[in-house]
Formats: C-alpha cells, structure tokens, sequence
RNA sequence: GGUCUGGUAGUUCAGUUGGUUAGAAUACCUGCCUGUCACGCAGGGGGUCGCGGGUUCGAGUCCCGUCCAGACCGCCA
C-alpha cells in the first residue's frame, strides 16, 4: 500500500493517528533544528515535519536531500501544530515523519509548479506535465470532467443514447479543409477524419435511434485561435420526429441545467432573435446581450446634409457608449486609430459627445446642428455623459467594424462580466451565404440543412434571401451551440446539392449513402452540435480553452511537447505509396 | 495568406540617445538559523542578448532577412 490516506485528507480529528502519505514535495524549508516539507499531490497538501530531537538522524539527513517534485513515500504520526495555519485544510496538523522513501528524484522544474507560476505559456506547453499538476490547470480539467458528467447524465435521462461514430471517414469539398490519412491498404486513398460526425447521425436516425447524442472529438485543419482548436470536442445531438421548437426547448433545458448546477445561476427562457434582427441590432449574429449599446442607424437623419462620407454610404450606424463624454481628445483619437486597424479596417470615426447640459460636441459640427444630433443621440439611446460613436461604409463590412467596438468597448469598460450570463437563441439563419473566392453560393450551416418550405421558391429567384430552420445559442456573446432541422428526403437533398453548384454525378459520388437512405424511410429529424471546449472556457469564466484541454496545440497548430507534426522516414512513405513534392 | 506584439540568466522581466565588466527578482548551490508555512540572514554559481547578415571606431540597442511564440483579420459548411 503506497498511502493510508490522500495529501488533502487528514484533520485534526486524525491526531495521534499512523499514516502513510505519498506526493510530491512542493517545498521544503529547512530551518536547521526542524525540516518542514510541504507534501502534495491532486488533493491537497499536508505539512511534513522532521524534528532533530523527535526524528532519527538518518531520516533527518534524507530529509535534507529533498528537491523540489520529488515523489516520495512517508510514514509517520499525525500531531497537532504548535503554530496552526489557518489558510489551509490540514493547517491544524502535520506528520512526524519515522520513515522517508525517495520514489522517484526529480530535476529541478522549468518552473514553479504554484498557482501563480512564474512560467509563461510557451514553458508550461513543452512540460504541460508539469503545469497540470498546478492548481489552476488541474481544476480546469476536473472542471472540465464534471461538465462533461452533468451533460451525459442530463441526456441520457431524457432518453438520448450515446453512439460512436467512425474516425476515420470520407474526405467531401464542402466546408473547412479536412485532416486527411493515408490508406496502406488502399493504395492512393486517403481516409479523412471527420469534421463533425453530420451525416453518421443523420444515419442514425434512419437507423432508428431517435434520440442520439456523443462527447466526441472533431477535426478541421483551419487556423488556430485562442478558443479553437484544430481538434476539438463536440456535444452532438441528433433527434428524430421533432420540429425545431422541439430541439430550441430541449437544448434551452441542457444549458439551464448546467449553469443551474455548474454555476448556481438561474436564467429564464431564452429570447430568440432572428439572424436579421442580431445583424441589425448588434453587427454580429452572436451578439452579447449582457449589456446595451444597440446599433442605431442613422441613415434617415444624417443624409440629407452635405457631408459627402455619409451621404454615400449604403449603412450609417452608431452606438453610444456609457460615459464616453469624458474621455479626452487624445483618447479619442486613440480609438479612432483602434478602428482604423487593418483588424477592423473602418475607414473613420465621426462621434458625438452628449454634453451633461443636453447640448452636443461632434466632429462633423461643421455639417450638423444640435437639432440633428439630438436625433442621433435619440436613436443610438445615448444619455447625457454618453459618447456616440458612428461609423459608415456598405452594410457587410461597417456591421461587423461597430460590432469590434461594440465588444472592445465593453470589455474596457467592465461590462462583460464572466459571472454573468446571458443566453439566447439566433434563428432564421440564411440558407446560403454568398462567396467571393469560388463565386457561386455555399451552405451556410451545412448542406443538409432544410429551407424553410415558405422559401424555397425564392431559391431560384434570391437565392440569398432563403432562411434556413437553422439555429445557434449564443451565450455571453459566443457560440456555443448551432444546428438546423434537415432535409430528410431525397428530392430536397437533390435540389440542394444542385443550387450548391453539385452535378448530379457529383452529388452521387459525395453522398450519395445519404440519398439512397433517405429512399428507405427516413424520420423528419435535426440536431445540435455544442462547442464543448469553449462551453466548459465560458462556465469556466474564461476566454481561452486552453486551460480546458489537457494537451492542447499551439498557435501553429504543433504540440510543442512532442513535437508534432513531425516528419515520417521514407519506408513509411514508401508503404503508403506517398511522394513527397516539396 | 496578412496585421500587430514579443524573443536578454533555469524562469519572469528591466536595460535611456548606439558607449565601462549586461542588471533585478525569483529559482538553484553552500553555510547559519529552536515553529516555518511567499520563512529569514550571509555568501556563491549562472548569459551564443533567438539565428544569419549589414551599418558603425563601437550593436542587446539601428537596418535587412529568417526562425519561434502570442493576439487578431482572412479562413473556420
């Protein structure tokens, strides 16, 4: 037996008690007539101590060669401190150590293993070992887990069935680029692995399944960033015989549950947004509803004056931003550079500061009276003390510039408070969304996703002004959760793949699986897939899923601890039937 | 693919206008210390200033290139 009881266990009640401990050694101090060793492992720490005139010498001298993150075994007494530390759990105790086995040496660490640990973040990934046994990264993954159960059991209570779907699956052109494996056995073939297990559910639902769901890992070889990851987890759920009020209700009941049981929040229904009015009111269609400064648009009220930027712009719209009255010129001129970025890429700024004595200060004072102010100030909702801020240009680009500094703004401010929460639901999203780069129309969900049935004659007309039953949940201003209601029958399917620019043969060759099932009694179905990750970050209260990841890649997509990718020798190459062209 | 920021001791960082032997904290090592718990005190060791080139009498500092890391834009059905 390696130890009686964890590092985090033992109390005052357990005085006088022999025991057995084994861990880490966090610290040792060593004040000459008495060596004291902080001993820790994943439940605690718990104070060794050996004393000159209580211990024997030779386990005193052993004690003295103690370094940092050693592993070591002890035997000894529980006794009560002379001084107690009221910080701790076990402050009231330590061990009187009679027996010290060094398990294992350890070299002193690249950084120290504390809470605040003076290492940064490029140290901590090469010896992520070293940083999951500090507190933070530690919690982060049991954080993590206990997510994770509440989610399996709140399912699997309401019926849903976890299935494994395969890894190791067909590469199609659609969507974000796929991580794809070369086939041994299948010379020149490639296996892809999945982006999301999409059409396995679906499968599962003409198999029958009804109600569907999977903690499961997915792949998309696309650039990194602090809340993505090119491997990452989903919650994918799938059900059969619903409608999309079904899915909204379930899934509003999965998030309450777990801010309910996670946080200890309790938050109301859901409001739901059309995608059109998210796009409108806020720039964004996950916009944070914790907190005001809605888009007011500002084109009835601004064009009819000579100023030529606004006059020919398609969009002019400004939010006011609490208090902004007082900042300075040169603060100003700050953000006036901060939207001006290439990040942001506006192009300008015109403001207004709402004067404590109702009157208006403008940068365009030159154009506008106080009356025409008073409007913007009325429409933005900006009070006296308020700085209204109002860019301008075509509506797809100066949407998302005010929506930055909608964000960036608030975030300066204090209002995205990370114990807060605010939830909602984003519907009618467009079928299709328009791409420059190939010139033709993509799915903007996904292309299973099913048209609202009122639209689908605008599908030859206005393409672009298709819905879709398509929804996300937006929570603080991230998406955590997105799905739609399928097509779920083969002439819908067909007429999809046709406005996506398919041939038929092409369609056949991709899905065609998915088509000749559709043939054989499929249920009206649709499903959800949640952003575990980022769930667990934003529970978590934060911005990055690093910490929620045990071994997460980098920047570049490369696990800096062991080293991949990485290159593979030529008799691998050869097997596969792979040249390199480099 | 792009924009920005950074790379100096094991680690986190400072280093002024280009100018003496590149510093601090912490970690590490040695000694001391009768209740420590961020222990304290004294001493010590530790540097290819990411790499390559250039400008200069002289480069951690300026210029060019390159590599690495981070944030963001594009991208992410």
């Amino acid at each position: 037996m390696y130890r009686s009881h964890s590092c985090g266990k033992l109390r005052a009640s357990d005085i006088n008690t022999e025991v057995t401990l084994a861990g880490w050694v966090q610290k040792t101090r060593d004040k000459g007539f008495m060596i004291w060793v902080d001993l820790r492992d994943r439940y605690g720490i718990t104070q060794l101590i050996f004393d000159e005139e209580r211990t024997a010498a030779s386990v005193v001298e052993k004690a003295k060669t103690l370094g940092r993150e050693f592993v070591i075994q002890v035997k000894g007494t529980v006794i009560e401190r002379e001084s107690k530390n009221k910080n701790m759990p076990t402050g009231d105790i330590e061990i009187l150590v009679n027996e010290v086995t060094i398990l294992n040496e350890a070299l002193v660490p690249p950084f120290t293993i504390e809470d605040e640990t003076d290492g940064g973040e490029d140290i901590r990934m090469k010896y992520r070992y070293l940083d999951i046994r500090r507190n933070p990264v530690k919690n982060s993954l049991i954080f993590r887990h206990q997510v994770a159960m509440k989610v399996r059991n709140y399912l699997s209570q309401e019926g849903f069935i976890e299935v494994e779907t395969p890894y190791l699956i067909k590469s199609t052109p659609e969507g974000a680029r796929d991580f794809v494996v070369p086939s041994r056995m299948n010379e020149g073939q490639f296996y892809a692995l999945p982006q999301s297990p999409q059409t396995f559910k679906q499968l599962l639902m003409v198999g029958g399944m009804d109600k569907y769901f999977q903690i499961v890992k997915c792949f998309r070889d696309e650039d990194l960033r602090a809340d993505r990851q090119p491997e990452f987890t989903q919650i994918d759920c799938e059900m059969a015989f619903v409608e999309q009020e079904d899915i909204l209700t379930i899934f509003e009941g999965l998030t309450r549950h777990l801010l309910k049981e996670i946080k200890g929040v309790a938050i109301g229904d859901f409001p739901r947004m059309t995608y059109d009015e998210a796009m409108r009111t806020y720039g964004n269609d996950k916009p944070d509803i914790r907190f005001g400064m809605k888009f007011g648009e500002l084109n009835e009220v601004a064009r009819h004056k000579d100023f030529n930027v606004f006059n020919s712009a398609e969009l002019v719209v400004g939010i006011a931003v609490p208090g902004g009255a007082a900042y300075t010129r040169k603060e100003i001129d700050k953000l006036i550079d901060w939207v001006k970025r290439p990040q942001v890429g506006a192009l300008g700024m015109v403001y207004v500061k709402c004067n404590e004595d109702g009157t208006y200060k403008s940068s365009v004072d030159k154009f506008y009276d106080q009356k025409d102010l008073a409007q913007w100030a009325q429409i933005t909702d900006a009070k006296p003390g308020d700085l209204i801020c109002v860019l301008s240009g075509d509506i797809h680009k100066v949407r998302p510039q005010l929506s930055a500094l909608r964000m960036e703004l608030a975030e300066r401010l204090g209002l995205r408070n990370p114990e807060e929460f605010a939830a909602l639901w984003v519907v009618d999203f467009p079928l299709l969304e328009w791409d420059e780069e190939t010139a033709r129309y993509h799915a903007m969900h996904h292309p299973f996703t099913s048209p609202k049935p009122e639209d689908i004659p605008l599908l030859d007309t206005q393409p672009g002004d298709v819905r879709a039953n398509a929804y996300d949940l937006v929570l603080n201003g991230n998406e955590i959760g997105g799905g739609s209601i399928r097509i779920h029958d083969k002439a819908t399917q067909a007429l999809m793949f046709d406005h996506l620019g398919f041939t038929p043969e092409e369609a056949k060759a991709q899905f065609g699986f998915l088509m000749d099932a559709f043939q054989y009694g499929a249920p009206p179905h649709g499903g959800i897939a949640f952003g575990f990750d980022r769930l667990v970050a934003i529970l978590g209260g934060q911005e990055t899923i690093r910490d929620f990841i045990a071994f997460p890649k980098n920047n570049s997509g490369r696990d800096v601890m062991i080293d991949a990718p990485a290159n593979i020798d030529a008799g691998q190459l050869k097997e596969l039937h792979i040249k390199l062209d480099l």
